[in-house]
DNA sequence: CATCGACATAAGCGAAGGGTTATGAGGCCA
DNA sequence: TGGCCTCATAACCCTTCGCTTATGTCGATG
């Protein structure tokens, strides 16, 4: 039994496919095979058998693959703590959700960066599902915004820390707007609603609302929600904006160039999580950061709308080197 | 990095000395030398330098060594569980300290076994001390009785589920229990003290208690400590015996052939204690006893003098096959 | 100074590990 | 029935692991 073969063991088992986990890890599929029978062999346990549609586990095989990420995951733990170690530059591995790393990770980063040591923390932000499963296997230490899967949560300590709301807004110029009257949701289906990278994720609380309409209209995803914000202006669509980032643009009298469109069960609410491996296993920087994001001073850099040194891309991932 | 290589790394780390390692493992020195080298050409770190007085771990080293006996730990662990996983003989291994597994252990999973449902555990009792490390790389999955170092308890769960005290004893024709008065300790010290199996082990209040002593009497140590009061009780010494089990035999009036000896801080009360893994880490059999242990029922079993299965020593282990 | 104890290194060896291509064995589907 | 997809196996390769014995290095100690 080696680390390799567990690794590789883990990918079959979430894959449920020997050939996809093959090509996941890049090698030929008897690669894989061989590294499966060699457990096979060693465990006294087929692991898995192969039915009609794939392949399902055995009782040993999920008992293994209960493990497997685990291990792996602290391996690569040790490896980067033992990189680490002394000097002074911690690495914090933080996954975010897309719309927290546009709206609040910027100014979130920036102020935790001031309540934590300078120099002692580097940060990525990366956006992704299956939050429970990459938190398991160490590749990140902390998740914030969606919440995982119930299902996934056990061994997870999450903690709340942001309420949102949604709103549906429309240029104030839109034929939509018109009326101040209640808008039936039948006649927005029409319209192209805007959101940013993503879309609707189904782990969000607008996610499950969205995945609840009868009908679907367009949707029409761009690289962040300001550019579907600033397309919703122009009036080309709606869209499911966060209530605190519009609320300035919304208009009241006569300022203001959006409008939000009252339609049944919105605003929509939501919260924003913090999720961290539970008790002595998550990284001690990961516990300080899940309880600086529930702080009154963290919640206030949120809302407000000052300036924030926004998270810069970098090679399809968000990377934002706060003391480099 | 391999799992093997962590085993070795980790048994360097505790033991102090690669030939330490070495004779531990049964393999030769520069087998343990060289697992560690290909150790610190992979990660890059010497993870410990020579010094004059062996060797001292860097902190990359350090940061290793936390994991070690972890990932190793959770390799038998999957090794184990697959092993087991669908059969319904679930193994259950208990760490006891000897005066639990003499005292209590044979009620207590007497009882457990109708507890939870038959054919399920199967339970394994050895004393030991190191039971922070011995729990966290999955040796045992619970540990009953002395409490855990203090320093070592991060990541464990730890339960009081009884308190006893220890009494000085002596038999009734004993020269030292003629005077009803108190008895100075420096006469007892010229008596010699029985014990149990063990002597006084340090993780416990009278180990403790014993360690304080300025003058230290000669120690007899028995297989048992029931041994140990017939030794008592034939007139030959003394010992700190557990108040609950010879209380039917101190003497009262005129009955007993026991009494007890007034001497300043006694009796000396101690806790036994449940301790397993925290959080999701602890099997859940580990949780159902370390819940179990705490009820009314197993107090009441413990201080009960009725029969009881008692634990079949086995090769330099108790051994207690419930549902064999 | 010589020696001894403890770690590091060298050289060598058998056994796995991990990879490839080629081929076999089964079940699904047109 | 004949592909076709997927997993299993065979044959073969090279590298690494894990172990041995022999020897080197270095500091402490008599």
């Amino acid at each position: 039994m080696t680390l390799s073969q567990l690794r590789t063991f883990a990918r079959v088992a979430k894959l449920g496919s020997v050939t996809g986990a093959a090509r996941a890890l890049g090698v030929s599929e008897p690669a894989v095979s061989a590294a499966i029978a060699s457990l096979r062999a060693e465990l006294g346990d087929r692991l898995f058998t192969r039915t009609p549609t794939g392949i399902t586990l055995t009782p040993g095989g999920r008992a293994l693959a209960a493990h497997a990420d685990e291990i792996v995951g602290l391996a690569e733990a040790a490896r980067r703590d033992v990189a680490h170690a002394g000097s002074s530059d911690a690495e914090l591995r933080v996954l975010a959700t897309a719309a927290f790393a546009e709206h609040a990770a910027g100014r979130i980063f920036d102020l935790f960066g001031k309540w934590v040591a300078p120099d002692s923390v580097d940060v990525i932000v990366e956006s992704a599902d299956d939050i429970a499963t990459l938190l398991r296997e160490r590749a990140y230490d902390i998740a914030l915004g969606a919440r995982p899967a119930m299902a996934a949560s056990a061994g997870l300590e999450l903690v709340p820390f942001f309420k949102y709301q949604r709103v549906l807004v429309a240029s104030a110029r839109h034929p939509l707007a018109a009326a101040g009257a209640p808008v039936t949701l039948d006649r927005l289906l029409t319209a192209p609603w805007f959101a940013g990278p993503g879309g609707f994720e189904p782990l969000t609380e607008e996610g499950r609302w969205f995945g609840r309409l009868t009908a679907l209209p367009e949707i029409v995803e761009l690289t962040s929600e300001t550019d579907a914000v600033a397309a919703v202006a122009a009036g080309e669509g709606v869209m499911l904006a966060l209530g605190h980032a519009v609320a300035p643009r919304l208009r009241t009298d006569d300022s203001g160039d959006l409008v939000r469109l009252h339609v049944a069960q919105t605003p929509i609410s939501g919260l924003w999580w913090a999720t961290t491996l539970d008790a002595g296993r998550a990284p001690e920087p990961a516990r300080t950061l899940q309880r600086f994001v529930t702080t009154a001073e963290a919640t206030a850099a949120i809302v407000s709308a000052t300036g924030s040194r926004g998270l810069s891309r970098r090679g399809g991932k968000f990377h934002v080197a706060l003391w480099s």
